[in-house]
DNA sequence: GCCGTTTTCGGCCCGACTGTTTTCAGTCG
């Protein structure tokens, strides 16, 4: 996958026309950084098929640029800029308070070129004495240098740090300090990852409020401290920031805070195009307020429906709102099963016992055990003969108990050759089989794709795992033409899993979105391989929301669901 | 360099905080 090093030569490519004074090529260049970062689907795919104009904010100029670097290594006029600023911006960036302005007086200055150029020079103690920097500068980035060699990466699953977030909200919330508190950012919108954390309250005494916080146990470190914003790190490794805001305006700030950027960026052009102007203190027009106390009332004086924070994402939501066609997202109060969960069978580490009792306390209709099928050897997959005394274990309990159905299930590995582990007669047993991919990837597109398309036209699956592979910070997607595999389940009522593992979170949002326009339907699961990890099926569920899906096309929401196989539906 | 329910040209979000400044530029989100 090229995204990532594309990215960062995008990014690459900003700084160095920021210094060039290129204001507007920075932030065209910037904007396709980011939204390629965001991208699940390899760039040199969309390369092949010739859409690289579908990435948002690449024109004519920048798509030349992504194929001469796909088909020469090189962007020229990188390398030309290269030869101007030979620097390491990827490394300086990651400084808090360096931007490419700063780099390059330090560059010119004191010829710094990487990291390691500007610990020796405030060894030196040089950097105070750079015109436009001081003493407080430099020690500055001798804090932040710090911090960034301390700090491991800088974006984590949500999964991994909700439940740490919600208990700091809590804590903050019983202290009495303020009059009320919430969370924004990409938290409260639920993307896959967060890279901090954003909080808004209002106080009737502020800067008790923030003296408070920032005295808090949990911070380690405070950035910056203003009346109305106060940054600091935590010790769980993550930045936050509160903001102090008059309550009569708490319902902007909210919207502002929520983002994502490029949604807010879209709403504030649209109160320009109507004569307002619109901040974190309200849509105004003139010195006129027109609304401010609530995300609602904002959203109508522009003329929009309230778009849910999940769709904030400026991917076709305020087009959507402008016309009042949102969709109504699946609600996490609908979702009434598990399709995806492992015992201790196999991998997992709970007994079947207690999953089946932790389903029942979470009120669960239904939950599929899905063990794997034998030739996922490192997971002690099962062969014919254990699953069929397992499936007459199912049929026994499900006897004992109208409360839950218990779903016979398989993590069914696709082969090698897209023929599937198990056979046919004994898939015809199960109420779930959700084939995988999980060992011999091809690094070809085509291989990977005929193999899954095989595997869904066998008529034995009901969904496919996991469809992208892809492992949060760790591994990429496989290469798969998505387009053909999604026609493919449409063709075979074969339904996509969203799993909601947090190193998983796949299919990726943007993908679901993208598969919703096939007659597609999708399976929820956590994936849990123990009973602590079946709330993983919320992010499973926040992730279908944020692919724009409704009850009716998510089977777990579904009165059919508990019935199992998935193709009895579509 | 991108982009279009006014526009294929002329715009491009907005404000807080910080440090180094005698009024502001750079950075950040």
């Amino acid at each position: 996958m090229i995204n990532r090093e594309l990215s960062r030569i995008f990014e690459d490519l900003a700084d160095m026309e920021d210094i060039e004074g290129n204001r507007w090529e920075s932030l065209a260049y910037r904007r396709v950084a980011n939204s390629i970062s965001l991208l699940a689907i390899d760039v040199l795919d969309l390369y092949h098929s010739k859409q690289l104009r579908k990435i948002e904010g690449v024109g004519s100029s920048i798509e030349k640029k992504i194929m001469e670097y796909i088909e020469t290594g090189k962007i020229s006029k990188r390398e030309d800029l290269k030869e101007k600023y030979n620097i390491d911006f990827e490394s300086l960036r990651k400084i808090q308070g360096l931007g490419p302005k700063r780099i390059a007086i330090l560059h010119l200055s004191l010829g710094i070129k990487n990291l390691d150029d500007l610990v020796e020079a405030i060894r030196n103690d040089q950097i105070s004495k750079v015109p436009g920097f001081g003493p407080k500068s430099q020690d500055a980035l001798k804090k932040s240098i710090k911090f960034y060699k301390s700090s491991g990466a800088d974006r984590i699953p949500l999964a991994t740090c909700y439940d740490d977030i919600q208990e700091f909200l809590s804590k903050l919330r019983t202290s009495g300090k303020f009059t009320r508190l919430e969370l924004a950012g990409s938290a409260r919108r639920l993307r896959d990852t967060v890279g901090d954390i954003d909080l808004l309250c209002s106080s009737d005494d502020p800067s008790a409020a923030g003296d408070y916080f920032t005295g808090l146990g949990e911070v380690k470190n405070v950035i910056a401290k203003g009346e109305t914003k106060i940054s600091v790190l935590l010790s769980l490794g993550l930045n936050c920031d509160l903001r102090i805001i008059d309550s009569n305006s708490f319902g902007a700030a909210l919207q502002y805070f929520t983002g994502s950027k490029e949604h807010n960026i879209r709403l504030r052009a649209m109160a320009i195009d109507g004569g307002m102007k619109l901040n974190e203190y309200g849509l105004f027009k003139g010195n006129d307020s027109l609304a401010s106390l609530t995300e609602e009332d904002v959203y109508s004086k522009l003329g929009l429906e309230l778009v849910p924070p999940e769709l904030r994402e400026n991917m076709g939501e305020v087009e959507a709102a402008l016309q009042r066609r949102l969709p109504k997202i699946v609600g996490f109060e609908e979702i009434q099963g598990d399709y995806h969960t492992h015992t201790d069978a196999t991998d997992g580490h709970s007994t079947f016992d207690e999953m089946v009792e932790a389903g029942k306390k979470l009120k669960y209709k239904f939950m599929a055990i899905t063990d794997h099928s034998k030739s996922l050897k490192v997971a002690n997959g099962m062969d014919e003969k254990r699953f069929q005394a397992r499936n007459r274990k199912i049929d026994g309990y499900n006897e004992t108990t109208d409360s839950i159905r218990i779903l016979k299930g398989v993590e069914l590995e696709i082969l090698k050759d897209g023929s599937l582990d198990l056979p046919n007669r004994l898939l015809n047993e199960m109420d779930v089989v959700i084939g995988a991919l999980h060992q011999q990837i091809s690094d070809h597109m085509k291989t990977n794709t005929l193999r899954l398309i095989k595997a869904i036209r066998s008529g034995m699956l009901t969904t496919i795992a996991h469809p992208t592979g892809r492992l949060l910070g760790t591994r990429d997607a496989y290469r798969i033409d998505f387009d053909a595999v999604f026609e493919a389940c449409e063709e075979n009522d074969v339904a996509l899993e969203i799993n909601g593992f947090p190193t998983r979170s796949d299919l990726p949002y943007d993908l679901v979105k993208r598969a919703k326009s096939y007659k597609i339907s999708f399976t929820l699961g956590s994936d849990a391989h123990s009973t602590n990890q079946l709330k993983y099926l919320w992010f499973a569920t926040a992730i279908a929301r944020r692919g724009w899906l409704e009850s009716k096309n998510v089977i777990n929401a579904n009165p059919y669901a508990s019935k199992g196989l998935a193709r009895q539906i579509n």
